[in-house]
Formats: C-alpha cells, structure tokens, sequence
DNA sequence: GTACACAAATTTGTATACAATGATGTGCTC
DNA sequence: GAGCACATCATTGTATACAAATTTGTGTAC
C-alpha cells in the first residue's frame, strides 16, 4: 500500500510537483528575488530532470503568479506592481477576517499545538538572523488557519494571496519597520482558543492593515535586479 | 499537420492556451459533461496538436479546477462534490457583491453597452433553445462585471468561481426551476448605468442567494456519466 | 568611434520516441 | 464454472531531438 516516506522510491507526487515545491520554497524565503531569470536549462541539471518536467513546474508557478512567462523569453520570478500590491492587500483584508472568524469556530486542539510551533519557529528564525525562513513560516501561519477555517475553496485563494505577498515583501517592505508579527499572530492564536471568532475577525483585520501600511508603495520604479534590466530603468534614488 | 485554426498565420497567444480556451468553453457550454475522460491522443488529434500542447493546456484546467488529473489515469472533467458546490456559492456570495458595488462606481458608457448585449445575446440563446449557450453568456455577465470593478486580483478569483459554477450547474441544477436569470441581470445592469453601488451590492447578493438555492444539493452521489463510471456508482434515482 | 547589419550561439517551442504504469483479456487451477 | 496469475494492450510520464525565435558577438561602413 501507501506508507508516507519522504524519500521513497515510488514518487506519490510527480517530480513536477516537486520542483515546483521547491522553488515555491525559494521564492517564499526570498533566496530568488523578483525579477530573477528562471532558466529551463539550468533549473533541469539542479534539480536532475528534463525540461519537460521544468516547463510543467514553471507553469504552474506562472498559474499562481509567482512567475512570469514571457514567449520566447522564458520565466522570470515576477515583480508585482505597486498596483498589483494593493489589489493583494485589499483582497487579504476582505477574505482572511472572514476566514479567520471561520476558523476561531473550528480550531481543535492539535490546530493550536501546531499554530503555536509555527510561533516558535517564525521566532527562532528571526532571531537567528533568517529572515526569510521567518517571513515563510509567517505566511505558512495564514495559511494553517485558512485550513483549519475548513474551506479548501477560501483557503486556495489565500494561499495564492500570501505567496503573491511575498513577493510584495521583497520589492517594498519598509526596512526601517521591523518584522514583528510575533504579538499580532499570538493574539490571534488566543482569539482561536477561545474560540472567539469575532475576536479573531477584528485581529486578522488590523494585522492585515498593519501590514499593508508598513509597506513602501509610493510611486517608484519596480528594483528590477540582476543583468541589464536593473540599468535600463531609472534608479530608485535610494 | 497544422489545418485545425482557421487564421492563425502568426499566434500571437501560445497553442496550449488556444487548445485550454476551446476546452474551457466547451466545458462551460455543456459540451462535454463532467466526469468526461479527455484522453491526450484524442485531443492532440482533434486540435492537430502533438501531446505536449494538450498536456499544457489539460494542466491549465487542472489549475483551474475544471479538470481532475489522476496520475497514471489522465484527465477527467472535474465533479464537484455537494460540499464544493457550497463552498464556491459561498464564496461567490462573499465575492460578488463587493465586485458588484466597485463596478457600480466605475462603470463606462462602453461597459453598458456591452453589458446590455450580453444580455440580449443570453436572451436570444435561451429563446432558441441552447441552454449551454445561454449559461456561458450568463457567466459572462459576471465576469465583465468584475473586470469593470477594476481589480484583476478579484477578477481572477471571480473568474475560477464561476467557471466552477458551470460545473455544478452541469451536475445538480434543479430541472423544474427555469434558468431565469434576465431580470436580475437588467436590474443589476440599471444599478450600474446609475452608479448605485449599494444597490448593485445588494441585487448582486440577493441574485447569488437565489442562484445558490435553485441547485438540488441534498445527499446523493454524483452523476458520473459516460463509460463504466456511470455503472459502478449507484443510480441517482432520477 | 559610433551605428548598423549580419552571423553565431543560446534559449525556448514543439514533436516524437521510449519507458512505466494501469487496464484488459486469456488460460490455468481447483 | 469461479477465481487467480500472467501476458497483452492501451495510455500516461519522461526524456530527447529538432525547429523557431531571441540574444549575443563581430565586422564593416561612415
């Protein structure tokens, strides 16, 4: 039958599947910044596979819009708008309160232990000095409650949110501001436990404004980075 | 090999997207049912394509949830369960009539006017007897609205939702209950034309509402048509 | 020295060949 | 005749080969 081994021999999931993970992975920890060219070729020799099962894994990034597939060009980690960033923005503030009220009334216990290992680590991430690893497990958080909200259809949709807003967080986090969601998410946490879902509605709500204002979307051109891209366009005046 | 695409001396748009549309609108007219096997050889015969324009084009699909791809299996038009059928409904009632009050606020005289031939179009198709026609216009209708509101992060959303419709329409509309949805959509096109927000706020909700209870989504297994599936599953009884 | 034009090289787009998995059919055992 | 084992067939999964397009490099004209 089906025994659950990481690296098992009889793949469950498609190698695509699995490429696909990981440079989601990659993206969400900021380790390819926007912008960044997704090569077929080089992706097929690190991961050890043809092209055909990359293309099938840059499709599907491209289907969440965390990549960018440009014909004939290739695949570039997309560079969200300012636009584009508060469209996301606005879309989390209008689904996740909703989602998180949800889930305040469907939280079991095993749903607490796990969201409070996901505390722990963001934590210890930030501490360690890895940012990325903690903005991940950040949007991972969002995530989980989605899942516990018990609506795969809602959940989807946030998943797609955060991962786009990651992204936003590489090209605009304001770098003065600290990445202090440690006290909004442990609110939210005891808003679950005790199952308050009006509670956790208004928590989710004002953390989701709070992250929005503490980005920098004033009118500026996009960091495009890496090869000639980032000196065809204007300097940010930084 | 290439006699299928009338004219198409340079596609701008890739092929796998031109084969997804035909399949998408196919699916949404009621063309092909759910639980329909797409097999890749038949397809890539169909549309004078190799297998690797139709893989592109079925996993396109699969993201959009019109279509299940089982491993070893291939792809099968997507049934979704009475559960989804309710989350996407749900989620539409959370959506929609959001949508609906920014369009109202940003609607041109081009907008109208386009509006208003979808719904003679919907009309002219409903008089002459083509239901599948009918219910793609009509889920058109909702998807011009979303793009007037001006916001492609919702847009997308609205656009997965309703496409998912059209397969729960395909699997538990209620026979009896006439696919009557002009009058709504005039009145929600004269809150737009007036720039009522609120209006089109509310109509938009209460036409979701009605939508949503015009479908027979008591307990009872899906209607798997076509080949053996139809003869494993228990008979609807119908 | 700059700008344009053309050629080489790289990269993506598509088709096809082969391998692997699941489905079907046949024959043997009991 | 029922049930299982194995061979055969069909279909999907993956790799590779070739075509098309873009980018890069070079040479020449002015």
């Amino acid at each position: 039958m089906s025994e659950h081994v990481p690296n098992a021999p009889k793949p469950e999931t498609s190698q695509a599947e699995t490429v696909a993970s990981e440079l989601t992975l990659a993206i969400h920890q900021h380790r390819v910044l926007p912008g960044t060219k997704l090569g077929e070729d080089d992706l097929a020799e690190i991961y050890g596979v043809s092209r055909t099962i990359i293309r099938a894994a840059l499709q599907s990034l491209a289907h969440h819009q965390l990549v960018e597939i440009r014909r004939n060009r290739g695949a570039f980690v997309a560079q969200p708008s300012i636009r584009e960033a508060h469209e996301v923005f606005e879309a989390r503030v209008l689904l996740e309160p909703g989602v998180a009220r949800r889930a305040a009334e469907r939280t079991k216990p095993d749903d607490l232990a796990l969201l409070q290992r996901h505390i722990q680590d963001e934590h210890a991430a930030l501490a360690s000095g890895d940012r990325g690893a903690a903005l991940h497990l950040s949007g991972l958080f969002h995530i989980e409650i989605a899942r516990i909200a018990d609506h795969e259809t809602l959940a989807g949709f946030v998943e797609i949110l955060i991962a786009r807003s990651s992204l936003i967080i590489a090209l605009y986090w304001r770098r003065e501001s600290a990445l202090c969601e440690k006290h909004a998410h442990h609110a939210l946490l005891e808003a679950l436990r005790s199952g308050d879902g009006v509670a956790a509605e208004e928590l989710m709500h004002s953390h989701l404004v709070d992250l929005h204002s503490a980005l920098d979307l004033r009118e500026r051109p996009k960091p495009a980075r890496s090869l000639k891209e980032a000196l065809t366009a204007p300097d940010t005046g930084l």
